[in-house]
RNA sequence: GCAACCGUAGUCUAACGGAUAGAACACAGGACUCCGACUCCUGCAAUGUGGGUUCGAUUCCCGCCGGUUGCACCA
């Protein structure tokens, strides 16, 4: 089904055209004036110079020629040379009827030439809590990878874990210390080695930091991990058993902390698996004459011709002949481009890491490892900041855990929810305090810019009043009620229609219900959620607004009360969807 | 020092180069015999600064001021 806006384009561009002008001036927009029309075209100023002609003749011309077209109720020239349209109600309402027979998409075709796009985000550290610098990436992520499914493209999440590196070494130190007598450190064992893991999750969260502080201050101790690291990296059995039950209970772990964000994965690779990789790479951009050593390492050169400033050179070796976070993510886009040949890879990181992915990128592209068709993104976001403008911290000023965060807004809903006494149930009040806390975190989050820095706050984020998640939520949930009620009254005889506009308020809503396909496209087109919030919300706000405008269950005309719930029923289907997008749901009741 | 990003009502935030810069919170008023008033309506109030390009600039270019961040062996 075709957007509404290109329908009107449509008809705007054959007045140009019939009028003697190219029809590419006949672009429409939605209009920034909703006091003089819904739609609006300013072709006719552009067209101006190009015809030597004052543009409101132009536009006169124009929208004599649109008079009488069945889908305007309006089109009129204003000065200097605007072309202000309204649509008749009729056509509205047959548009609106024939999306809501399309019970899934609301009649948004999916884009013309679908991709497959991977998304790198998330980005979790194995053996450590996530916390709140792990939130952003997760959520916008999430998103991205939603809207682009619902676009029709192939879209594929890979975590991208943080498995590498010292941090599995200080690990296995500081285990061989406290059970030497494990078989893991048996350089000679050969048999099978058991399944049980040798430690629980909250055992690994704890000896993680300590092995940390530890090297820190103990030089032999730092020693000893970096020897463990080598040994592990070189294939020492026991190491690597132990480095496979150290990721698994990890990993089940953190799919339970990303399930609870409504948030996961296609692939759970890491940095790990991207190791086998390195060494034939590095060996090729040395053969091609890319790599050389500078320093001590091994650099690619990035810079180029059109840059204001210096770009260092990526590195690909460090001086001891280690690789490092270039080398595994440069690994990782072989593999990357060998199992899956995207046409994209988008990586959803902190912002802060621009220039570095800049030398990534240029580098994959220099030595070949990405082809010309194959399109890098690098969509940085800004940095979560609390009340005080600065970083988020906890009150003690250290970094704090996700999952307090998410117990913390939680609380703060399910004593909301009992001030109100809506929910008589603790149970139930509880269930819907976490549905409508993520809601929070996520809106809050999702409705700025991905890119800007915002402040994140709770009491905010957590009001019902105003551009929250939760009134999002609860617009659906008056919704429902609506709904339900209607259907209590047995009205199954009258047909459900929905039917022209009677008043203003009634078709503000049917607009906003119109721009649906639209809003969800230019949000993909931009990598950009903050179109679904501010599409949602204003869609949110129409809906209100006819609401308290509107008797809808005492209307005494059968036919227009029906097609009254054909319209709120048409309108939470399509909000229903767009939270879908953004990653998360609507209770049934709050 | 060099570079990147960002400066919009008191606060928070939006706007393919287009009309009177749009919301939210807060504040000041107002609206419920009614489907969920956690709603709705009215008002107050903003583009850091100086130039340039343009018929037209929050948007593009340059200078200045302010903030954030990044600048080779961490990830």
């Amino acid at each position: 089904m075709k957007k509404i806006l290109d329908l009107i384009a449509k008809e705007v561009e054959e007045a140009f055209f019939d009028s003697g002008y190219e029809k590419s001036y006949g672009k429409v927009t939605l209009s920034n004036r909703p006091d003089l029309c819904e739609y609006q075209c300013n072709g006719a100023l552009a067209a101006a110079k190009q015809y030597k002609k004052a543009p409101f003749l132009i536009a006169d011309e124009v929208a004599a020629k649109l008079t009488g077209n069945q889908m305007f109720s309006m089109a009129e020239s204003v000065r200097p040379g605007f072309l202000n349209l309204k649509l008749d109600p009729s056509f509205l309402a047959g548009y609106l009827q024939e999306m809501r027979k399309d019970e899934e998409r609301f009649g948004c075709e999916t884009a013309k030439e679908p991709k497959k796009i991977m998304i790198d985000y998330g980005g979790p550290n194995v053996a450590k809590p996530l916390h709140i610098g792990h939130l952003r990436s997760a959520i916008i992520g999430e998103s991205i990878k939603r809207i682009g499914r619902f676009m029709g493209h192939e879209m594929i999440g890979d975590v991208h874990l943080g498995d590498w590196g010292l941090q599995m070494g200080l690990i296995i130190t500081e285990l061989g210390i406290r059970k030497p007598d494990l078989i893991y450190y048996q350089e000679d064992f050969d048999g099978e080695y058991p399944k049980e893991a040798p430690f629980t999750i909250s055992e690994l969260e704890e000896i993680y930091p300590t092995a940390s502080a530890k090297s820190k201050e103990d030089e032999a101790y730092k020693e000893a991990a970096m020897q463990a690291t080598y040994e592990l990296q070189n294939g020492r059995r026991g190491y690597q058993e132990l480095l496979s039950h150290i990721l698994n209970v990890s990993v089940t772990d953190l799919k339970k902390n990303y399930e609870n964000l409504n948030v996961s994965f296609d692939l759970w690779k890491g940095e790990s698996d991207a190791q086998p990789y390195i060494p034939d790479m590095v060996q090729k951009m040395k053969d091609d004459g890319y790599a050389y050593v500078s320093e001590g390492a091994l650099v690619v050169d990035v810079k180029e011709e059109t840059d204001a400033k210096e770009i260092p050179p990526c590195m690909i070796l460090k001086s001891d002949g280690a690789s490092l976070y270039n080398t595994t993510d440069l690994a990782t886009i072989v593999w990357r481009m060998q199992d899956y040949h995207p046409d994209e890879i988008i990586y959803v990181v902190d912002k802060r890491q621009d220039l570095y992915f800049t030398q990534v990128f240029r580098c994959a592209r220099k030595t070949g490892l990405v082809g010309k068709d194959t399109k890098l993104t690098f969509q940085g976001f800004g940095t979560m900041n609390g009340k005080d403008g600065k970083p988020f911290k906890t009150r003690e000023g250290g970094v704090m855990r996700l999952e307090s965060l998410v117990s913390e807004i939680n609380e703060e809903m399910y004593q909301k929810i009992m001030e109100n006494k809506s929910l008589p149930d603790e149970e139930e009040a509880r269930e819907t305090a976490k549905i409508v806390a993520l809601s929070a975190i996520k809106y809050g989050d999702l409705s700025n810019q991905a890119s800007k820095d915002y402040i994140f706050d709770i009491e905010r984020f957590t009001s019902f009043e105003g551009n929250t998640g939760p009134y999002i939520l609860y617009t659906i949930v008056r919704i429902k009620s609506i709904l339900s009620k209607y259907e209590a009254m047995d009205c199954k005889h009258v047909k459900e229609q929905i039917l022209p506009a009677k008043s203003e308020s009634e078709k503000s809503l049917m607009l906003e219900i119109s721009r649906f396909g639209a809003a969800v496209e230019n949000a993909f087109a931009e990598t950009a959620p903050h179109k679904v919030c501010a599409y949602i919300y204003g869609l949110a706000n129409a809906l209100n607004h006819f609401y308290h405008e509107t008797k809808i269950l005492s209307e005494e005309e059968e036919a227009v009360r029906a097609g009254y719930v054909c319209l709120l029923r048409l309108t939470k289907d399509i909000l229903e969807t767009c939270i879908d997008l953004l990653g998360f749901r609507a209770p049934e009741r709050m």
